[in-house]
DNA sequence: GGGGAGTGAGAGAGCGCTCTCTGGAAGAAT
DNA sequence: ATTCTTCCAGAGAGCGCTCTCTCACTCCCC
């Protein structure tokens, strides 16, 4: 490995003053056209490429933010599509504003003090924070030191800190008014853990809709797994043999759902209509096919990405979700 | 935000050179016990952390590794937890060893030259490529000009390259080997894409046993994504309606086998058996369950990282896989 | 033609750190 | 007592870059 030309050597070989060859490299436009012209060729010719330690010291920023994953998402990420949206939202962003993504998937415990250490210390020009919980201490840290933060998901507790959430209620809401234009009597849910917003404002969604249209909400509570989904499932039959639908927090349990209905002879949509929410690949696969709630999660990589890397203003985001209606809760 | 503390500071509070601060930042044993402590004590006090920039400048490493998924890869990504699998592993690795993990998703043409510029250029000590094609110019490329290179899946043109690969022949030949010791007489096959390594060695695997066992062989080929697995079953169905079983190259194939089984009125395993290959989560939920070939993909990510990182003896590594019997061969 | 405005290029400091080299103190050997 | 070793801490260079400051030069107006 022959050693990497430095800005000194193409200077001198455009000769010209390192000054001027970090000019034109960085683009500035104060500089005459002939020379600019001979240093792009020095650069070509030595196929120089800027050292970014060197240029990171001298201006104080890291051309790369971090987006940090708690463990528990990551396992989830197996499944759930959601994350690798956003990972694929986030890259493009950042690609194309020509920085790094450094991905940190924190342990439990420990992880934390790694990313604020890591992210307080320069090394990193913002951090996105793809939180489940909405009680993570990590991003009021990080912003009370002054590194930008950006959060995937509403904190639970009110917070000024800016973040790009989904229409989660008004989601829930959609779905579950789908269901009484069905003319559904008994609409249960499975709801997802309500220490996660996604969990609680789907449900809030639920019971406004069920309060508005004079219905008894009839809920289990599920982790988002699909051996949750079914179990839950299992129990509401059990609590109300007589339901005619039931909407789910996400798809992964809504597939728990089908299988535990299935099991029960219950037919969907027939007996039963089933709306998930989420809109995973599996979704359109189901037999029937799910009726769900889709979220734009590429989009909200995107808006993350833009709002950490102050290519628009930080704000409080909210994206909107969308209905899909399929074969689980209406007969062709 | 107040200003990061430096070495300097660091020194002064503890009444010593930035040098022996350094000496005692950077674990040196050289120091005496009671100046230890002293310095310690300061860089708590202070909150001190180094800044990764000016170290870089100065060792010539980086601290952090790459991880580039080519964009197609990142596609399946979404359905498909092999990737998820590695990135994790990798992520444990690298998070042990106190680096940082750079993702790279390449955009389909550019992508290339920006991972060659970034890597090639110090900013990253090694490159991890999980690469879907065996034929990407991109490690060897970087290989050249010296930076430490591990590919995922072996090179389909062979090269001295370290790389850790699946044991996909044996998967496949241990799967089929199966159908034939269940006594399936007609065992059909929809493979992979054949310019992707585990496409052609996962085909290779299946003529390898049907040779063997004086069968013959009936193929179709699909691009690894559920559609192909549905069209490629309906046809190989219309090539031979008396086939009575079907390795399918992977498991999201096999899902849409399923469905074509379904829709065509067969029963599996009653009819057809049925094999994946990859044993992503969805395989446990079918109706019937699947029988297919576990990988360790976080294993995988784990080994790929130990090497770039120069933890273990960079080399040619096959990982085994593991048949995973399920419903979808066998009655209970 | 002289002075000011404007423009483009070079000199040089310095970002925060590591590491070699040097020097001084203490203990061991002669 | 003197020289040699050993050990530990400090001095200082320098990694590759950016950016301010300075200076030289051209152009224009009075």
């Amino acid at each position: 490995m022959r050693a990497r030309p430095t800005l000194e050597k193409v200077a001198a070989r455009a000769g010209v003053s390192r000054a001027t060859a970090s000019r034109v490299v960085n683009g500035s436009t104060r500089v005459a056209p002939e020379i600019r012209e001979a240093v792009n060729r020095a650069v070509d010719e030595l196929g120089y490429v800027p050292n970014q330690a060197a240029r990171s010291l001298v201006t104080q920023r890291a051309d790369s933010i971090a987006l940090v994953f708690p463990e528990p998402a990551t396992r989830v990420f197996s499944e759930d599509p959601t994350f690798s949206g956003i990972i694929r939202g986030v890259s493009m962003e950042i690609e194309e504003a020509d920085k790094q993504l450094v991905l940190m998937l924190t342990g439990l415990a420990g992880g934390y003090q790694r990313v604020e250490r890591y992210a307080t210390n320069g090394h990193v020009d913002g951090v996105i924070i793809a939180s489940m919980h909405g009680t993570d201490p990590l991003p009021g840290v990080l912003a009370r030191r002054g590194v930008p933060v950006v959060c995937s998901g509403r904190p639970s507790v009110p917070s000024s800190l800016p973040y790009v959430d989904m229409d989660n209620v008004g989601g829930a809401e959609r779905a579950v008014r789908h269901l009484v234009e069905q003319g559904r009597r008994r609409i249960a849910t499975i709801a997802g853990p309500q220490d996660m917003i996604a969990g609680i404002d789907r449900l809030n969604g639920y019971r406004a809709v069920l309060r508005d249209s004079d219905r008894r909400s009839i809920v289990a509570v599920g982790d988002f797994t699909r051996e949750s989904g079914t179990s839950a499932m299992r129990q509401l039959l059990a609590d109300d043999p007589e339901l005619d639908a039931v909407f789910v927090a996400n798809d992964l349990m809504a597939l728990g759902a089908l299988t535990a209905l299935r099991q029960a002879g219950r037919q969907v949509p027939g007996d039963v209509a089933v709306v998930g929410f989420d809109d995973i690949p599996a979704a359109s696969y189901t037999e029937p096919p799910l009726t769900t709630v889709r979220q734009p999660t590429v989009e909200m990589g995107r808006r993350l990405a833009r709002m950490v890397l102050d290519l628009e203003e930080k704000a409080q985001v909210m994206l909107p979700t969308e209905l899909v209606v399929r074969g689980s809760t209406t007969t062709p």
